[in-house]
DNA sequence: CGTATGTCAGCTGTACTGACATGT
DNA sequence: CACATGTCAGTACAGCTGACATAC
């Protein structure tokens, strides 16, 4: 029943390699990293609601209609209702959220993609690739 | 040097789980994950001082004196001078805190240990310990 | 009506920087 | 003296829960 030795150096390692890379890509950018985040994704995936965001990210309804609530102050992103179903709140970019994201992503974003790109092999990726599917067994594993 | 379409995908989904992650793990404990994690680390290693304490976990002196001192509140940690240097201040476990850490393995603590052990096989933890070197070369890279 | 979506308010946890006291 | 260690105060960020309004 209980962990062995081995496998709780290997735990804490993994804690501690984590809490880093969060910390480090909270300081990489001018906007916070939930706000780079949700830039990004409408970047790829294009006009979603902020249920559907807050779903791929995640996190809680509440928690991104906050994020998405300090970009549209930064006037990055623009709310606009579903015409469809006047419940749901459509979240796009704006021309000043795209002109940032271009700009921010020559310095500071996509700072892990790049660092992916510039750091690791094609197998290193490949293993990359198989362990954040293991992490995601972890993360989802019941007692 | 833009990052390619495919590696901006595995760094989200990278990002995602690490965010999932972090937040599971500070779920599961009755105390902190931070507490916990000094908690087992004076456990593994011996007493240990704040700076030795705060490199281990790469976090700031300030903020582990901090959290040491809300673990004294708690009375799980003790505190004391080095008497071989009157700067450093000596962090070690109490009664009260080996039997909480116990206590609390067999619930919750080690949670990451206990999901490796259950859900991994020895190829999948091979995989994971080579992710985590590939995590720390990731997390030093310099643009 | 019940259910889904989003928002408002308040809280917790984590770690940061800068300024400082004290000991070597 | 300078340097190291630790602490205090203030700040930023991220996400949570509960209660609620509105739309389906």
């Amino acid at each position: 029943v209980t962990a062995t030795r081995l496998t709780q150096s290997l735990a804490g390692d993994l804690r501690v390699v984590l809490g880093q890379l969060m910390r480090r890509l909270r300081s990489m950018h001018g906007f916070s990293l939930s706000q780079a985040a949700v830039l990004g994704r409408l970047d790829r995936e294009g006009t979603m609601s902020i249920g559907d965001i807050a779903a791929a990210e995640r996190v809680r309804p509440q928690s991104m209609a906050q994020t998405v609530a300090d970009l549209e102050l930064d006037g990055l992103i623009e709310r606009s209702p579903d015409p469809a179903d006047g419940r749901r709140v459509l979240v796009s970019l704006t021309a000043s959220g795209i002109a940032t994201l271009d700009e921010d992503r020559h310095k500071r974003e996509g700072w892990i993609a790049l660092a992916i790109d510039a750091e690791l092999s094609e197998h290193d990726r490949e293993v990359l690739e198989e362990a954040i599917g293991l992490l995601q067994r972890l993360e989802r594993w019941q007692d």
